[in-house]
DNA sequence: AATGAATGAGTCTTCATTCAT
DNA sequence: AATGAATGAAGACTCATTCAT
């Protein structure tokens, strides 16, 4: 079955490609905010002309929308927690997306602009809306894992938004530094589920 | 003193015309995207001169950063709730705050844009600390006043994250309705409220 | 002669996949304007590669000239009304090449595009050149057959002329359908054919 | 009033300026291909910044629409033949526009581009639409003072239309010189006008 | 103080053509 | 002969800010 192979070789090459350009954006992602990157960096960056850019994605955008989704895929793994020895904490599943966060304000950037923002495709909103589920999803995994179990979708939804909610207010606290900000950032994620870990079952 | 009397008058012009200016910005904000928002567009609604706004604000973001402010006093009017008869509670701050950031997701983006975003100056940056702390403090107060004794300021920190959190997760909720998604968010926030309550005096 | 066969049978295939790909960038033409056809959106037409129509064609220039040469040869033929019964009229001659010209305004465009404007290759002028002699031929032909005699070349170019002109002068007329041009096209059509029938022996 | 008196100044600042652009995209057009001129080239030529440009113009269609404006404006005062003592012949009118046709080819390329081709604003639309009325009339005007009575709009448009044909049939005549091409032009324009000063009155 | 025309760097995106496979 | 990914020059257009009047 050679035919076989040599799609699989190219969907291959397509794939690794398309993960360069990728990199590229990620990579000026992590040094400059997000709205600033332009087409001709990534394409520099990336090694790649610019048309190679619009080769694999239709627009900017769409470019935007896949870091995203790499980025939530990556979270998504990183709230995989499930150890049989160790039984996943809600503490540290909060605190791992945070740590994430903290590592990543792109990603939040981003997460803030397009839920918030821009005219996206009626395609591109789909597959944010997966995104944003699959997320979900996690969170709500790990809540159950960790043992809630009464009104657990909207006890996600909650917790969710909460954590959500510390990067907006604290990213840029007055005068303090990047470390300052992760310790109360996290120091935050921690009362926060202390307080839904009690406090769900019978309120929500 | 007529030189006094005519400086105060030509105060009191500059600060009406000041005003036109950011009136004229704030019904821009309510009918489209932020970052859409040009200083033309502004000049034309206001009924001055480009020029103009210059003489008022040194750059566009100095006048968002003054929108910006504005709007959080109006929050923190609304947060106002100090009735001896009947003491203020806790959901009902939630609901004043969530609700106003639902008619005025314009504010809300600003609070994304400037947290998360942009160079500000020395001059606008403490401009905007101040404002996020006046905020703050306002929430702090009505928690307060909504009978929270422990770990007040750390509280208040954490239920402020939560709340700002619920737009980012759900202003775009797919397949709902602004109307779907005013009622989902209420009632997130209701539950972030009660869970507050309930748990906050003895796990923080 | 085996070999002769194969070339034959090379040449045929060749011929075949040619008139594939000519008949895509028609059918293509016929939907919009002539100038927002890509060569991307040729080959997927024609279900071909990029690559091939290169390999058929040295240029995109060249590939729609060769329509226009087609459509040319198209309109030759409708042309050839000599038909011994009933001798062919000159009302009916531009009657003809003004409906085909209203059911092909690609043709019309083209046409004006290279008449007026590109540059074209010394070879591509030729060819040009040729498809305008032949049709113009066709169209003195007609006119000697619908019984013109005096002056007959330089009656053909005016001819000619004032019919290509038609379109240009009310292929947009204001607030017209496109079967109230048709209809008005037709008319002067007529009239200049008429015009032609009595005016040209004595004046030309 | 020196208000009005201002006000006047700066409206013919505005026209000066607004002129200097137009001359500079004539200029432009006269050395090439109107389809091939960019706002750049504009913008250096007229020795002003790209974003002047736009401050006269919303987009590069209106633009050139305004070129072509003001070449039919200029056409229309040389058709303005009326002379007491020699009354306007038509074989002058017709000779005049194929003169000036023939010495602004960038003028018919543009009529053909704007009457064939583009997507046209509303606001587009109608200003081509009067441009186009007005030349009409003034045809029309002519042939009148040229003393044709009857059906005179029809011929008018019929004459109109065969005056336009002769130079996309002959603006690129095969192995002729410019000067060759505007005297094979005037020949036909003068044939043209024969035939139709005899055979009108009876046959439209 | 008010004006608003001028600026021009910088943006995304297109697409005919090439060439290694 | 067929493929189609890569190319990159070139395009139109935006808009915060300045500054001479």
């Amino acid at each position: 079955m050679p035919e076989i192979r040599l799609a699989d070789l190219k969907q291959m090459e397509r794939n690794t490609r398309r993960h360069i350009i990728l990199d590229a954006a990620l990579t000026l992602f992590a040094e400059k905010d997000f709205k600033s990157v332009t087409v001709r960096e990534i394409a520099r960056q990336a090694g790649v002309s610019i048309g190679t850019i619009y080769n694999y994605y239709p627009n900017l955008t769409e470019l935007f929308l896949d870091v995203f989704l790499t980025s939530a895929e990556e979270i998504t793994r990183l709230l995989n927690l499930t150890d049989p020895k160790s039984p996943p904490d809600l503490e540290k599943v909060c605190e791992v997306y945070i740590t994430y966060l903290n590592d990543n304000m792109t990603f939040y950037q981003m997460m803030s602009h397009f839920m918030l923002g821009g005219d996206l495709s009626a395609d591109a909103t789909r597959k944010l809306d997966d995104i944003m589920k699959a997320l979900m999803d996690r969170i709500e995994a790990a809540l159950a894992a960790a043992g809630i179990r009464e009104n657990l979708r909207l006890t996600a939804h909650a917790l969710f938004s909460a954590l959500n909610g510390i990067m907006i207010s604290y990213a840029r606290y007055p005068g303090k530094s990047d470390d300052d900000i992760r310790r109360h950032t996290l120091r935050l994620a921690k009362i926060i589920a202390r307080v839904f870990k009690t406090a769900s079952p019978s309120l929500v």
